[in-house]
DNA sequence: CGGCAGTGAGAAAACGCTTTCTCGCCTGCC
DNA sequence: GGCAGGCGAGAAAGCGTTTTCTCACTGCCG
């Protein structure tokens, strides 16, 4: 008897029957409008109690205009970093009540724009991650999107926010310590050159590079996983450098993997450094020294900037710059006399 | 002059103005109903290109009664494990043009039923993932999830996918390797307990204890992640063991990392297992013997019984049922003679 | 040339909710 | 005792789609 209708599901018509009122004094109960007598809303609390009545949220957000959900899109999701900004976003919006609805563009940046698009729809406001699309696109369709956050990527567009970590500045802090080992053969193993990131790298080494003429900085190929590092031992050991700035930890794990198999020590005969500082940098062997990145708190600062904008917050849309902090381990360590590039 | 009414936001209405037919034609239209004049047709498509229009996804909801997105609740996103299932979901759900809604109970098992119930209404289906609750709130809420695919958890409540991995099994296997190598005093390192998983690997030590009486097998309080694997070297070293059965790779690592500290040889020393095989198991020092559990083809699963049961194919909710494969690697080696409890 | 089948598009209802509008009733004051 | 004012609840109008229903018009055949 309680089930009716098309849907099968029950819902605000059913309860105003069984508690013998309009649906829309249910809806004034429901939500907790008050003019409503005491009397009639204890009423059509109990009938929706016996119903199990949860009011239909897609209607809900029709009626509204909101849908308390806002939306990340990210290039890929097998990266610790989105990981960690995913779950600081989703640990954030969850206690103002926001859900969040994911979008992996798997690094085929033409899909973002559209993905991004769909995703916006269905929210009510969206965090765009590290997009690989070019500075053109993203400017195009930002105000779109809006409410928009970005991370890791800035945009001439108005009234975006953009939480950025300064990787320029953590690079140079890392290229640093390493001279300060008195290393003097540095190497880069560079990300995927899409990366608004990999880019900041880079134009910090140019940095390090002119208030250094002296240190050699040979650029390598590479990629942003363990496998990249893992293959990238010979250009390495070719190079000849004995400091090796890996574009991030897992590119770092995978080359401190592969010098081990090669019976090169690391730090005796190489030093390398991540960035990042995902937690597995601590445990690694031998410990990790690497940037380290506030990167869950970018999630949860993500959520407050998107909150804002979404309340209408004149907010001036600031977004917040981040340094990452130099962590020392025992990846990296004094450099012994320099090598012959031969090696093996 | 395009934008108009209270969303601010182009509607139907818009195009139907512009193109000068009713917006039930414009309708039909964009879901590519033929019964309409191509002339007509082109002057929509042209109409709806030119004012960028694209179809409220939460209108459309209302009137099609689905929503095109799935939901998954899982106890905790920074696990390794279901980052994995997440991503396979995801990526095969997308696919199929469907998105994912996440939600984080953070472990709290009372959150479950209301985060389940949540999501499940503004989703076609939902994907619980070993969830913490009892078996009898499960039972009780899962009809009413329905379509429901439960992860590492089975209930009786008919018509619900189950996809199972066999830990149980994979921890056997892993203890009979270590027995093979010549151990006879094991420690298992526990997991949560609230974790459906975990009772399966005690239920599978148990199978073990009773075809092997003479071995030692020391039960350790755990926990699922690094420091707990970290915080567990005294107690490992007190038990006298000298083939540790981690919880997961996490604990596993957590623990090298601490023996390494200690100056305990693995394998020399101590063997240590993990479980899993999460991608750092094979770059770990020394890389990690674990039960590699095929995580991201589950999430893939997943989504395929989902999709039946959404389709309602008569599918009979098989669930499927996966089997750890032993991954033999450097951690473990062969006992050396018997330690006393004492060390270091 | 008239009626009928068929086609194609507009009107309107439906989806499930919120909210404004309106109206009836009760109270209180003159 | 009659009327103004206020309060509480029902009616109805959205929110943006899809889809059924209906009707007008075309063209064919008798």
């Amino acid at each position: 008897m309680a089930r009716k209708s098309a849907t099968g599901r029950i819902g605000i018509a059913d309860v105003a029957v069984k508690a013998g009122v309009s649906h829309a004094t249910v809806s004034r109960v429901m939500n907790g409008n008050f003019t409503v007598d005491p009397d009639i809303a204890a009423r059509v609390r109990a009938a929706a109690v016996e119903l199990k009545y949860q009011p239909n949220p897609v209607g809900r957000s029709l009626a509204l205009g909101k849908t308390d959900t806002i939306g990340i899109v990210v290039p890929d999701l097998a990266n610790p970093t989105f990981q960690a900004i995913l779950r600081g976003l989703s640990r954030a919006a969850a206690e103002d009540g926001y859900r969040v609805l994911i979008a992996d563009s798997f690094e085929v940046s033409s899909e973002e724009a559209i993905l991004a698009g769909e995703a916006r729809r269905r929210c009510d406001g969206l965090v765009l991650c590290a997009p690989r699309m070019s500075d053109a696109e993203l400017e195009e369709i930002a105000p779109s999107l809006h409410p928009l956050v970005l991370i890791n990527r800035t945009t001439a567009a108005a009234g975006i926010p953009s939480l950025v970590v300064d990787y320029g500045q953590g690079v140079q802090d890392l290229a640093e310590h390493l001279v300060g080992l008195g290393h003097t053969r540095l190497a880069f193993l560079a990300g995927p050159a899409g990366s608004a990131s990999h880019g900041l790298r880079l134009e910090g080494l140019e940095a390090f590079k002119t208030r250094h003429p002296q240190v050699d900085v040979t650029m390598l190929d590479g990629g942003s996983d363990f496998d990249t590092g893992h293959g990238a031992v010979d250009p390495v050991l070719a190079s000849g450098a004995t400091g090796i700035l890996a574009f991030n930890d897992l590119v770092a794990m995978g080359l401190m993997s592969g010098l081990h198999e090669r019976g090169v020590d690391v730090p005796g005969d190489i030093s390398v450094t991540g960035f990042d500082d995902i937690p597995f940098a601590r445990y690694t062997t031998p410990t990790l020294t690497t940037a380290a990145v506030p990167i869950a708190e970018l999630g949860g600062q993500a959520w407050r900037e998107l909150r804002a904008l979404i309340r209408k917050e004149d907010h001036d849309a600031p977004g917040s710059r981040y340094q990452p902090r130099l962590e020392i381990r025992a990846s990296s360590g004094p450099a012994k006399a320099p090598r012959t590039a031969a090696h093996g």
